[in-house]
DNA sequence: TTGCCAAAACAACACCGTGTTATTATACTG
DNA sequence: CAGTATAATAACACGGTGTTGTTTTGGCAA
């Protein structure tokens, strides 16, 4: 009841600009995306966004960091077993998630987006669904850790060619093969 | 003898903007060098940089050319068996190349790099090397396109963790990793 | 409803990099 | 050494930047 207040004008100021960088984002990469143009397109003055953000590279930020805490909110509650089925499942449903009404993760998870952003993303959800480190205590932890580098670029990787080709895959499908390929690259 | 002429001022006009270029691409984005201060920083006028290329972005792309060229005969001796000795052996020549005297792949293959060139660069060494497909014949082509893209991403991945932090690996173990994790990701 | 006040809009500003043109100077080639 | 291709120089309009001072608007609370 602090911060809160008022809040309608400046929320909607932000939820605007916001929408707009990821409309822009679709046309053309981040650094090419003028302030100017994206104010036009939100219909924001120009001073008010540099009341509110710096560029356009903190104004990315701070829809990365908003997805990033949703997406671990949304996967707090599963299942943290490793068996297969498990961990399908999980992964599962954050392509479901990917898939449907959540359209500005698809411009930040494509080619556009920012690799940075999209390496976190992935290997929050992999922590998350227990695929981090090998469960054979032999392995050499250095090695876990190139194995968990190889499974995330590899993974990002397959989402964008993913979400490039029109997402011909379902999410089950997609989840079965980065388990397949995941396993297979496991150094246990 | 017809194109060559008239080419020491240009070829010590346009080695000089490369080698500026990967320079600054130590310390900043491309996208954020302005062809101002590249044109300082290689003692050129900025009038010539515009007689021979449009922006930064098509001065990267020549270089980026060159090292596709550069590694393509490079390797095109390199033995195409599929055998894990010889495979091990391919790829680790290709990796001590990128280690010795080679300043400018390093850049390339950074993450201020083009990821669309590592993949590429990637792509090429690995086509070269018998990686691409699987030997059975009962596996799935799409799934197999699926898996050379898992494999080149995960490489990139693994790569530019190495170049990272400080090549702390030899070419030889990194070769035997990659090998490890790409035959662990096959789908046959 | 009304008044207050934070936030947005507006206008104006100097600044800087861009890309282009016309001209002059320089260095390589034959 | 002469001719010519290439680089340097100077000047230009243009457009986006980031900031400041002022005015208007919209939401919250009395």
């Amino acid at each position: 009841m602090k911060e809160a207040k008022q809040s309608r004008k400046v929320k909607y100021t932000q939820t605007t600009l916001k929408d707009s960088l990821i409309e822009l984002m679709k046309e053309k990469s981040i650094s090419k995306i003028t302030i100017k143009e994206l104010c036009e397109r939100a219909d924001v003055n120009r001073t008010t966004f540099y009341a509110h953000y710096a560029d356009q590279f903190q104004l990315l930020k701070s829809i990365e960091d908003e997805t990033i805490s949703w997406v671990k909110e949304t996967i707090a509650g599963f299942s943290g077993k490793t068996s297969k089925a498990d961990f399908i499942k999980n992964i599962e449903r954050v392509f479901e998630y990917i898939i449907e009404n959540r359209n500005h993760i698809r411009v930040l998870m494509s080619e556009q987006g920012d690799i940075g952003f999209q390496r976190d993303l992935l290997a929050v959800i992999y922590e998350q669904c227990g695929m981090w480190l090998s469960n054979d205590v032999n392995t050499d932890p250095a090695k876990s850790v190139l194995y968990f580098i190889f499974l995330v670029n590899g993974s990002v990787g397959l989402i964008q060619h993913w979400l490039k080709t029109g997402l011909k895959e379902t999410a089950a499908e997609m989840s079965e093969l980065i388990y397949s390929m995941s396993r297979g690259s496991r150094p246990d």
